[in-house]
DNA sequence: CAAATTTGTGTCTTTATGACACTTTCCTGT
DNA sequence: ACAGGAAAGTGTCATAAAGACACAAATTTG
């Protein structure tokens, strides 16, 4: 196999694809993390994900997904490019380049799975500091959560933490577990409102006091946006 | 030069950086394109970009930085990652991924030496349906012109396609090439104000009317964001 | 059946932007 | 020199969406 275009190609820099996958699991953000069976950084803690497989991947969306999928055994419910982290240093093998994804999934969806295996498990954010993180995947993470926490003040993304069905308290408490405050109730129904992107089914039984209106995702929809962010 | 990490080395999908490199010129958007020298689609115009040096670069954003550098002699007065492209078709040597920067120079830094040259020109993002242009780079282009747009309604990013001192009508002018529609001049004003990242100078004569206060971005200031989006 | 609790509604306040009139300053032409 | 035009800059009211909070409705528990 001839290269003509590219001398340089030996030299090429590593490129790896990972995701910062999050769910919120009892009242806390949590974040997937994979016991590294590789070096470098051998029995670490990492971010899932590899190398792109160019016989299997359309495209780097789809290695994310695969590898995701190795861990979860489900595709997330969103998923989304963060950005990409190089440089000489991050990787002792050489200049690297990792293309890194951030998702969401409910914490249903996946937990069952992972409580069967043992290298991986949901880390709770604020335990972080707590463990042995491979590369510069701290620093990631901390930018995904920002990032997350952006969307969350202007989009409805945060929806895609739950259930097929849900209600609004279920939805209040995941985007106040994601930006760390207490937002009002009536701003956030007033936006679902707006957003025209969800159906009201039937009730539903919750701790004490009157029953809630359960909702769901209208298929197909894209998700909202706001032209203002929810105050900090 | 033994590989023992990764298997798949042998294929390891081609990386790129390229960079969408915006001007406001002649009261229009442009962007920076170069005629191709190599395969493929040699003769055809892309975006400024090519492989990571390793030996050189510390990183991709320096990679953009030295590719725009090499077109345009001067660093961008802003840069920022865009997000990666990949796909198993849109290189015909296979599976290729580019990471995307877009960035924001004043004209009247680049235009000389941009016109000594015949392998780079500006383009009118009007008129880029009239060019042959390589690789996805017309979707690309769109991509960072849409990312541009919404950036220009809650951020001052758009102060960076102006020279050092300026005025708030330069500033609304670029603003409005940007977003494709008027905004208020009072609007502007406030943000100027709250934003505390300008310091007023002395006057300077424009067309008809009254002298118009003159402007500087102050040193080393964060870009400043807002809580709500311009309306459009 | 009363108390506690959560859901859902009504409404007033707050804040930043939109709209637009009005004043100020400077240039130009006669 | 002066009138008129033109852009710069200010003042202010309207609008829209969020914040704050009271209150009513529904359901469980003791």
């Amino acid at each position: 196999m001839t290269k003509p275009y590219n001398i340089n190609d030996f030299k090429n820099p590593l490129f790896t694809v990972d995701s910062v996958l999050f769910t919120v699991k009892e009242g806390r953000l949590q974040v997937l993390m994979v016991r590294r069976a590789n070096e470098p950084f051998i029995h670490q803690w990492g971010l899932p994900g590899g190398f792109v497989d160019v016989d299997i991947d359309q495209s780097t969306d789809e290695t994310a997904l695969r590898k995701l999928k190795e861990k979860t055994s489900v595709a997330p419910q969103y998923l989304e490019q963060l950005q990409a982290f190089s440089s000489a240093y991050r990787d002792p093998r050489g200049f690297s380049v990792t293309l890194v994804y951030y998702a969401l999934v409910a914490e249903q969806e996946v937990s069952c799975h992972i409580d069967t295996v043992d290298d991986a498990k949901w880390v709770d954010l604020e335990e972080l500091d707590d463990l042995a993180v491979a590369f510069d995947h701290r620093f990631i993470i901390e930018q995904a959560q920002h990032r997350l926490q952006q969307k969350a003040l202007y989009s409805m993304v945060p929806v895609y933490c739950l259930p097929e069905l849900f209600t609004i308290a279920q939805l209040k408490s995941v985007i106040e577990v994601i930006i760390g405050k207490e937002i009002q109730r009536k701003s956030l129904i007033r936006r679902i409102d707006a957003s025209e992107m969800f159906e009201a089914l039937d009730e539903k039984v919750k701790s004490g006091g009157r029953l809630a209106q359960v909702y769901k995702v209208k298929p197909d929809v894209d998700i909202a946006h706001f032209e203002r962010n929810l105050s900090m």
